[in-house]
DNA sequence: GATAGTTTCATACAAATGTTTGAAATGCAA
DNA sequence: TTGCATTTCAAACATTTGTATGAAACTATC
């Protein structure tokens, strides 16, 4: 039953260095040199390196994603069965930000890997990411049901710009944070969600808010029309 | 002369190599097979692989910066010498976003390769990289002038909410294509960076549109408060 | 056309890395 | 204990990869 222990001393080993170092410059041998253990015992174990790889990355995956649903439920249960937009798109990003950001999470070695996960693009997280799309898709469907009267496309095109701004926050935070010189408060991990949320139902109900001349009258190509409620 | 032949050789096979299939499977010696030079010719005319990429990613990357501070010195010339936010947002990620997206682009090697250059993270890209603040506090400053009563801190995350929208959509625009089911035109550019400048704006302007009851007044730590003007 | 400087070439080097192997050790059931 | 399966281990394997070398080919200047 030991072979228990040396397979989570290898997968708490190699997410640690991968956290710490990035999956470009991590060797089996520096994980199992890590780990105590012997370096054939990668391969008996997880088949190869890429499938170890995968194993950190869909574990952590699924915790996020699983996160994301639960509060996407409550938000359901909250609504009667129709979430509000706000809602969704907070638990959409919500779990997200909050597992890599804030000061607590310096520590944590899951969020330190899910950053690198997100910075570095390596084949076998490639491989799963690309599955995600069915999840999002749940997210889409709901969000449909919070605005009925929205194009899909609009729809969309809110869904991903809440990703964007989410992810390229986890991405970019250290550049952020040089270039608005600490004034930008990366520990705020609420404080980000609300941001982000709040511009993302921004961009969704876009045409509904002509209160102002919009930004500019020019070239919109059609594509920014307001939606015909 | 034949040396610069040799050079340019090498750049434009590196280049559709990686663009093609990514840093990560391209080797030296496939370089050398698609330019019909010796192997030895990178380090010749280089120093090194990394140098050999470092130069493909500063030409593209100049490229983009001098648009991009062309357009941002034209609208401060129209708006003399105090630009509108939007043309201001519309110099940053306009040149990125029309350089990478697009019909006509598809063929363009040097959009394929930057976004490669978006999505995979390699060392000497991400050094380059790293000297782009000083580049986007040229923009944080023309954004301080057209917008003297906003924060500074706000100021700093509409910056980088637009480079998110902007390098998300590019990064991730398979992605978009499949989630939406061709819903999302990607080949609309123009479309693409009006929606992208137009919500920009209104993440900056955020506190001066309460015409709506804002999308719920829950939650908001005192981040998102209107700005003073 | 000889010479010096530049460029090209075939080849070799050296190091790193994921994977495999076969034997030894260990655990467990009969 | 015996026997069988699982696990560990040291060592080797097989490539791949970027880089270096030294001679040959080429170019341009005098």
């Amino acid at each position: 039953m030991a072979s228990d222990q040396t397979r989570s001393a290898i997968l708490a080993a190699a997410e640690r260095l991968y956290a710490d170092r990035g999956f470009g410059d991590v060797t089996l041998r520096d994980i199992v040199a890590e780990a105590n253990v012997n370096l054939a015992a990668v391969n008996y174990h997880f088949g190869s390196k890429d499938e170890l790889i995968a194993e950190l990355f869909v574990t952590r995956s699924i915790q996020t994603n699983r996160e994301r649903l639960n509060e996407l439920r409550a938000a359901e249960e909250k609504g009667g069965g129709r979430a509000a937009i706000e809602d969704i798109m907070r638990a959409l990003v919500g779990p997200t930000l909050r597992g890599c950001l804030g000061p607590d999470r310096e520590g944590s070695t899951a969020a330190r890997f899910m950053i690198r996960a997100s910075i570095e693009s390596v084949p076998p997280i490639r491989r799963i990411k690309n599955r995600e799309v069915d999840h999002l898709r749940k997210f889409a469907a709901a969000m449909r049901r919070a605005m009925p009267a929205s194009s899909d496309t609009e729809l969309y095109w809110g869904l991903h710009f809440a990703l964007a701004m989410a992810h390229h926050t986890i991405r970019e935070k250290e550049r952020l944070l040089r270039l608005s010189e600490g004034k930008c408060d990366l520990d705020d991990v609420r404080g980000i969600i609300d941001r982000v949320v709040t511009v993302s139902v921004m961009a969704l109900t876009m045409g509904d808010v002509p209160s102002k001349p919009a930004p500019r009258p020019v070239a919109m190509h059609g594509r920014l029309t307001r939606q015909d409620l």
